[in-house]
RNA sequence: GGUGCGAUGGCCGAGUGGCUAGGCAGAGGUCUGCAAAACCUCGAACAGCGGUUCAAUUCCGCUUCGCACCUCCA
């Protein structure tokens, strides 16, 4: 199977190939830890899972490495704020971020390494930048990386630093740096952060945020790998600079494959919380929808595409989630304890139509349109599928679902019939039988006030809690 | 000011130089005692103005509007 990314390296449509075999380096730049996140947050994770899914689903081993970004203002100011130790602050959050991926039936990553526990690798990274020439020490004792010493800096951005100039207003009183878009590799301390310092041979300090992506990718993957992603907004600096740093540092390239992901917007907007239109995971459950259907919602779209959030696009993946359910039911139903056969061509058909779509850079709107495709003409086919096509039919959901997570994930597991129900369920098929049909639907109103529909069929009734 | 992206039917959202995206909502139908579900059919769109072309929603230019980045940001 072949896929084909778009790197923003090169601005193109590539065919992806590792570097080494069949295993995939990949790094996501993964949540600062200061708060909750926001399913603006999540639609990169969603991005990274499904590419992560579709690297597993194509054969490739795939390492992902996504950091915790456990030391920066954010967190300090907010440690500060509670009179707590900083490890203490990030701790709830932490464990919050990994609820959410949960909740939202995102793959784990290989490892979650915190900028905290990498201090040590972070200080050798700024000597090595300082032995070569590419850092200085300023006067307040921040150390500074030289944008102008390393030719080629710019190259992700596309931009070039007379562009960087205008109509940028940042005092440069502020900063005590030779040149304008050079960049703290290591923050030097300072009353506002507290007891968080640490000793490195230039004094006292912290590192700066685009240092611990490249100390620790690096660490974990090497000098240079295959995938970094995260969203576009960090596409400059961030990554530039994590660039610059890596580069600058081994003499060798840094990534081959750079992607981002576009923005979730509210109502035309960026969702984030410095605008404050945000909604956590938690204010959706709040609201009674479920991380199944916010998953869906989130892989609608095509990942390198703005994504409208509505409450309407939630509603439609409830109701497009329930024909799901009901036809995997009635396939499974018809299979029984059936061995897979031959899969029928329609859903042969699907298959492929979903694996061209995915290998497309990711183009999940295409492959939503194969799996509905595939459920409707399931439906159509159930009559007279054999057990054994109907559990061939069922594979290729499950096929399918390796990438979407969809399927089985999040559903609400079937309660018992309780006696009660039964017994009004056993008299209304009695008075169906009787052809007494005032009673028979007046008991189904019953059940319906006890949140229980009936549905007929030719097989008898059957009963689906609400 | 610089750079980049976008504008698709009621809503969400793909894609293509000529041939149905898909989902949700809506209309009609089949099935069913009725209902529900399912399936079938249908209506409905490519911001505006030019240009290229036999043919443009798709390519090019301009205009309008929107979004993002330009050292907090998924």
């Amino acid at each position: 199977m072949q896929l084909n990314f778009y790197n923003s390296l090169t601005r193109s449509l590539e065919e992806f190939k590792p570097l080494n075999g069949k295993t995939v380096g990949f790094y996501s730049c993964g949540p600062t830890v200061y708060n909750f996140a926001h399913i603006g947050n999540f639609r990169a994770y969603m991005f990274e899972d499904i590419l992560h899914r579709a690297l597993a689903y194509a054969g490739y081993t795939v390492r992902q490495i996504m950091n915790l970004t456990d030391v920066d203002d954010k967190t300090i100011r907010g440690a500060l704020q509670q009179g707590v130790p900083l490890k203490t602050f990030t701790a709830p959050y932490i464990q919050a971020f990994f609820d959410d991926i949960k909740a939202l039936n995102i793959m784990p990553a290989e490892s979650y390494p915190a900028a905290t526990d990498h201090i040590p690798e972070m200080i050798q990274l700024v000597q090595t930048l300082m032995d070569k020439g590419l850092a200085y020490k300023s006067p307040d004792g921040s150390v500074y990386f030289s944008v102008d010493r390393l030719p080629g800096y710019g190259k992700l951005a596309h931009l070039d630093r007379s562009q960087l100039r205008s109509g940028v207003r940042v005092s440069q009183d502020e900063y005590t740096k030779e040149g304008f878009g050079d960049f703290a590799v290591w923050k030097s301390w300072d009353t506002g952060d507290g007891d968080v310092v640490w000793d490195a041979p230039w004094g006292k300090g912290r590192p700066g945020w685009h240092l611990e992506c490249s100390a620790m990718a690096m660490k974990y993957l090497g000098e240079t790998f295959d995938l970094h992603t995260g969203g576009i907004d960090n596409l400059f600096p961030h990554h530039e600079n994590e660039i610059a740093q890596a580069e600058a540092t081994t003499g060798k390239d840094f990534v081959k494959t750079w992607m981002h992901c576009a923005h979730l917007r509210v109502n035309g907007e960026k969702m984030s919380k410095s605008l404050g239109n945000f909604f956590t995971l938690r204010d959706l459950f709040d609201k009674g929808f479920t991380g199944r259907e916010i998953r869906m919602v989130l892989i609608s779209a095509h990942y390198r595409q703005p994504l409208n959030f509505t409450f309407d696009a939630l509603e439609a993946a409830r109701v497009s989630l329930r024909r799901l359910d009901e036809c995997y039911d009635a396939l499974a139903a018809r299979a029984g304890d059936a061995a897979p056969g031959v899969m029928p061509q329609f859903a042969a058909t699907q298959i492929t139509a979903f694996e061209t779509a995915i290998g497309d850079d990711l183009n999940t709107p295409e492959a939503l349109a194969a799996f509905y495709t595939l459920i409707r003409e399931s439906n159509s086919a159930l009559p007279s599928l054999t057990p054994a096509e109907a559990a061939a039919v069922i594979a290729a959901f499950e096929k399918m679902d390796q990438v979407l997570g969809i399927v089985h994930f999040g559903r609400k597991v079937e309660a018992a019939v309780p006696a009660d129900i039964q017994a009004l369920a056993d008299e209304r098929q009695a008075a169906r039988a009787a052809k007494n049909w005032g009673e028979s639907d007046r008991l189904r109103d019953t059940l319906a006030a006890k949140g229980w529909i009936v549905r007929d069929s030719k097989e008898g009734q059957t009963l689906r809690h609400e």
